[in-house]
DNA sequence: CTGGGTTAAACCCAG
DNA sequence: CTGGGTTAAACCCAG
């Protein structure tokens, strides 16, 4: 093998040497790990006639507050060493090419990273990487010093720096590789261990993938044809994406339709004027929400993330539809937000709002169903109680009934009668546990199965999530309202629990919305649900009720409660 | 001066030959007269690295049909001639200096045309001139070798090819310099006559003034505040221009309120999503129309053309607004269209409708308005006339009863009850007279003032519109359907005149709207309206009834028809 | 070939 | 200086 120049000379010196074997043999052969990869994505190409440092490559697993950077650990070796960091093709080969791009900053010479390590092989920092991409018409010249300096990881020559291979070359793509030379026993770093590479480093600037923006309008009658514009990332063209809307989890949607556009729709390549599909399926609420998405069309896996969108009845255009995202909010929530203001200041007991998301505000006293209207002063969180709410739940019992008697037509409509009876006179306090932590619930009685767990996580984005099974648990929709409700799936203790409201923004795991839950459940009882960690007090007081509640009496109260777990049952023969 | 090299050689004679003043002193100087300008915008400048021919630039008259080219004139010389055209900055100086982009095409060498005339002086075309341009690091080179080949026809120097100047260069912009040789005794092209400039040419790809491309939604509750996304042109700064939405006549609105909107709500240069601002003033109509536009803020002359958009009144909203402008257009004139459908087979008395705007369908027969619906049979165009038009104005005449006796609330409410009573058998048939063409309505009776005339003329967009005084009419809007007719404005026959139905598209000199000509009409009685020439046939019939008719009889018929010329006069006070 | 949109290369603004 | 949007320069698709 030939060493490499080290220094910017025009004399170098060939010296052979020998290549150690690509696994070490023994326990003691010398070989590199990458103790911390480079962030895929963090910094932009610069070229060279921008006449600035590009910024330094940073660690995959630095933050804002600690930043990291790439870094290496050379096994099995102690004293000096010098590694040399260069630029190669992040293509499947197995061994990369030497890139045209080069490193540039403190510690780099003719675009090439060289550095002399006395001590410490444990953790070796590269804090000063930056990559300057070549243009097209330079990427020959900069092969050719690469060849000059004899920079060539892998061996594999440099026949890509001509005409049809070159074009092959990448340029929005590269690995670092680090090389790391022992010395001999003349003291000479002529000893090679085997080349490492990075994971990819993408440029920043580069494409990037499929997004939304935002969009307009966000309801829409569920006959369609309505124009619908979104604002978007860089779009491909017209034939080469979709703009899907479903219904149900998006692998199995229960429902799915694409919007219609040409080429002439795509503005400037970063927006779309569409024709929203209608939604075919029977209207059962008045609002429907389903979601949306960009993805390609030969690459399903290749899309944005999921928007949500409403189609409403024609009939309760009127009534629900609000093209302003905040007027919508409003709306939807306009009872609950009186009483949320309305309740503020009686809040002081100990329990404070200001961190939990105003989702909870809907959840810890159901005034909006009529389940609730009667609650006992028993409750847990009584103190919010407000009557002014009963009059408005009265209020929507009276369209609940007169719904009642299109039951015929509606069949997937289920109300909740019969009045709240609260098991429990004092709730224990929950208290979330982070991160993976297993909780059961305990077991006061036998009639509660010991399968029925959660379990607190953090989803994606870092937000604390409640884990559990969806077979465990029966979820209720009412139609009318378009309220769902989840009670614990004990058959005998099904009709006298409060149940759990969930609101759809409720479900921040994996973007999952209520009808993908209801789906989910349908499907699969063994399917994996969140809801946010809010929620968790209030599964545990459920689980309690149950817990400590006598078992129910048949047919007295519960013939009017009526369970289903899944949607469009109707339907499915 | 010095007499530029017309060969690519190396090797250039320098002669010295008389300059010619700027302004022939006697009729026999000769001189260069530009007899077709370029088109200042028609070709796209290409660089040399493009490699390929950049398009010829086309004269100023060219047509898809008919392609002219940039040509001279020489006057006052016979013979031949040499011809050295180049290109010079386009700024205000009167002295234009060699500009770095270059000419190329078959006559073209290193930048310049030279073309040898020996007959036709009197049109000399150029119809191979393609600009390339010069990226900004070639632009001295450029410069020297126009310098090299001595093409300066002001003789202005090549200053500006250093460093300071070379940056004011306006590189989306240059003129055409000709050069005029002729032969002295020796029969050398010595004699240079005056050099003359063209008119700027831009380059095609240049910024490009504001444009609304699309926008969505196109109806919004006069309460504001909702969203709109805008698809544009290439946008500046969110501080730079501004959305302005305007009621009346552009320069004098009488209403003016502007989209709110920060950077952040522009997308990628090309979108806003802005807040629709209140309308603030009172909602007489179910649907108010005003019109938008973008505009720079510091040069309100910069503005994108406007574009229609609607308030609603809150109580409406379910009734009036549909977010698809296919669907909006349907609704609005849902009826004309079965109508026009319907009746399409009957058109075949001599009147040919191919190629007469759709909107003329609107306005022959008023069968959607009350005044129409007990027309005679001897109507214009009687022929047209469909019986089921008239169990739909019946449907409309009810709700306007309705209305009336809501008339207290809404006094701008001005119905049409009386039948329309035809004044004359058979209508003179009326060939509009085009351009400037001075029309007079023939007086065939006293009562007809004779300053009541009209004019054929084209407006901005080659439309062929009729320019009328607001004052001679009496316009008369129906506030429940939102119909606007003209009557002429001859008092005493104002109560037995079918009026003409003005179509808010009707309007297409300057854009002006139905409110904008209410407008003018109020504030000023001697402000140009127009109407497309379509309507003529119209108001010539209407006019010749004027003529025609007895002088009404005072209070029979007239007393429930009011003409008002102004809206909301109930608010003036 | 052309017109004209899109990417890659330079440039430059704002924090 | 930096990050990151925008223009100018190249490139390239579709008719």
């Amino acid at each position: 093998m030939i060493y490499p120049a080290l220094k910017n000379s025009s004399k170098s010196i060939r010296i052979e040497i020998t290549i150690m074997p690509a696994v070490p043999p023994s326990q003691k052969a010398p070989y590199v790990e990458i103790i911390e990869q480079p962030s895929s994505k963090s910094t932009r190409f610069r070229y060279e006639c921008e006449g600035r440092f590009a910024g330094s490559i940073l660690g995959k697993n630095a933050t804002n507050e600690q930043k990291t950077f790439p870094a290496i650990k050379v096994h099995n070796h102690n004293g000096a060493c010098v590694v040399v960091v260069s630029l190669v093709t992040a293509d499947d080969d197995p061994k990369p090419k030497p890139h045209p791009h080069t490193l540039v900053g403190p510690e780099c010479r003719q675009g090439v990273c060289t550095k002399k390590v006395k001590q410490n092989l444990d953790n070796i920092q590269f804090p000063n990487l930056g990559i300057q991409c070549k243009k097209k018409a330079e990427l020959k010249e900069a092969l050719t010093l690469r060849q000059q300096i004899r920079v060539d990881p892998f061996r594999t020559g440099f026949d890509h720096m001509e005409k049809p291979q070159l074009n092959n070359i990448n340029l929005m793509m590269v690995k670092l590789c680090f090389q790391v030379f022992l010395p001999d026993e003349s003291g000479k770093y002529q000893k090679a261990v085997t080349p490492v590479c990075s994971e990819p480093i993408v440029d920043k600037k580069s494409a990037g993938e499929l997004a939304i923006h935002s969009f307009l309008p966000e309801t829409c009658v569920s006959t369609g044809k309505e124009e619908m514009v979104l604002l978007t990332g860089k779009l491909p063209k017209a034939d080469e994406f979709e703009v899907r809307f479903f219904e149900g989890l998006p692998d199995k949607p229960v429902w799915e339709a694409f919007g219609s556009f040409t080429q002439k729709d795509i503005h400037q390549s970063v927006a779309v004027t569409l024709k929203i599909p209608e939604y075919t399926r029977p209207m059962n609420r008045h609002k429907q929400q389903v979601m949306f998405e960009l993805r390609k069309r030969n690459n399903h896996e290749e899309k944005s993330s999921s928007r949500k969108f409403y189609y409403i009845s024609p009939e309760s255009k009127s009534k629900y539809s609000r093209p302003n995202k905040r007027e919508n909010d409003d709306q939807m929530y306009g009872q609950d937000k009186r009483f949320k203001s309305e309740m503020g200041h009686g809040n002081g007991a100990g329990v404070d709002d200001s961190h939990t998301p105003a989702v909870l505000d809907h959840i810890s006293i159901d005034t909006n169903s009529s389940v609730g209207s009667a609650f006992g002063s028993n409750s847990y969180r009584q103190d919010m109680y407000n009557p002014q709410q009963q009059q408005m739940s009265q209020q929507q019992q009276m369209s609940q009934q007169q719904q009642m008697s299109q039951q015929q037509q509606a069949p997937m409509y289920q109300s909740f009668q019969q009045p709240y009876q609260p098991q429990l006179q004092s709730a224990p306090q929950y208290h979330p546990q982070h991160v993976q932590h297993q909780q059961e619930a305990q077991r006061h009685s036998n009639s509660m199965p010991p399968q029925m767990s959660y379990q607190t996580m953090r989803d994606g984005k870092g937000q604390e999530v409640i884990k559990m099974n969806a077979g465990d648990w029966n979820f209720t929709r009412n139609d009318e309202t378009g309220q769902v409700f989840m009670t614990p799936g004990v058959s005998n203790y099904s009709g006298s629990l409060k149940p759990i409201e969930l609101v759809e923004d409720a479900f921040i795991g994996h973007e999952m919305t209520i009808d993908e839950i209801l789906e989910a459940a349908k499907n699969n009882p063994s399917s994996e649900i969140y809801v946010p960690s809010n929620l968790s007090e209030h599964i545990n007081t459920l689980l309690n009720n149950v817990l400590e509640a006598e078992p129910m009496q048949p047919g007295i109260e519960g013939g009017e409660m009526q369970v289903i777990n899944t949607i469009n049952s109707s339907q499915a023969g």
